[in-house]
DNA sequence: AACAATTGCAACCGCAAAAAA
DNA sequence: ATTTTTTGCGGTTGCAATTGT
């Protein structure tokens, strides 16, 4: 990277940078008098010279009251990973069920605990096969359009129920390829084909598209499903 | 005790969508 | 209807703190 040369100085008249408390007073005085919004007239009415973006990061990653604060518990952990499975990168959505945690907060606790861990043997021989699998048959038989058509219905019918899941098609087929764990597991009763034969050790391999990079997690995820322990409960535990 | 490597996190950037002019 | 501005998101970086050698 080119560096911050104006780290902690004016940049176009803006500064970078960390923030000091009196920055962050004069932040939280506004919003306490004004409310959310407007950042970028934030600079022109309290003379903070800190641009609207860094004003509302500054604000929704670490100085509103709601934020909870200290570790993210095992609770949460599951939930991050789940969700991670179901949605991929998309932190702000499920940062919105993780009340008091923020997007940033969940995306490097995801990178710093899961990002590098590396694939078991067992899931890496699995997507081996995979991947020699989608060399040898880059096109889908009929049946197999037919049955992945069902597992798109399927995982749409988990998506109904989850709160404001909006997929464009293409994305739930991607998801549906890419996640088959997750319309494996019960969600208000069986998905897919019914087998619900999560906490069958055998089970690994089929399911390596979506923990090849999870596997030091696997037990919780499948204690929890043996439990019968849905995403759902444990969402819903939160309101 | 000193240095190197790793981790955790705050803050930045570019881009795209939404809202306002 | 079009252009400009603002907001929000996801990826990435820099650095302090921690851990390992």
């Amino acid at each position: 990277m080119e560096g911050h040369s104006g780290w902690g100085t004016l940049v176009d008249g803006w500064r970078k940078g960390p923030w000091t408390a009196q920055e962050d007073e004069i932040l939280i005085e506004h919003v306490n008098q004004h409310g959310e919004g407007r950042w970028n007239s934030i600079s022109k009415l309290t003379g903070l010279r800190r641009s609207g973006k860094s004003c509302r990061l500054r604000w929704v990653n670490y100085l509103r009251p709601d934020l909870k604060r200290g570790k993210i518990t095992p609770h949460e952990e599951n939930i991050i990973l789940e969700l991670h499975a179901l949605w991929g990168n998309r932190w702000s959505t499920i940062a919105r069920s993780l009340p008091g945690r923020t997007d940033n907060e969940i995306k490097n606790y995801w990178r710093t605990h899961f990002k590098k861990s590396k694939p078991s043997k067992n899931i890496e021989r699995a997507r081996a096969r995979f991947l020699r699998q989608q060399q040898e048959q880059p096109k889908l038989k009929l049946e197999e359009q037919r049955q992945e058509e069902q597992q798109q219905a399927d995982v749409r019918g988990i998506m109904t129920q989850v709160e404001e899941a909006t997929l464009a098609p293409q994305e739930m087929q991607e998801m549906a390829y890419m996640y088959p764990l997750t319309s494996m597991l019960q969600w208000g009763g069986c998905v897919g084909d019914g087998s619900c034969s999560v906490s069958d050790g055998s089970s690994e391999e089929e399911v390596w598209g979506s923990l090849w990079n999870l596997d030091d997690i696997h037990d919780d995820l499948d204690g929890a499903c043996r439990a019968g322990v849905t995403l759902q409960d444990q969402v819903l535990t939160f309101y």
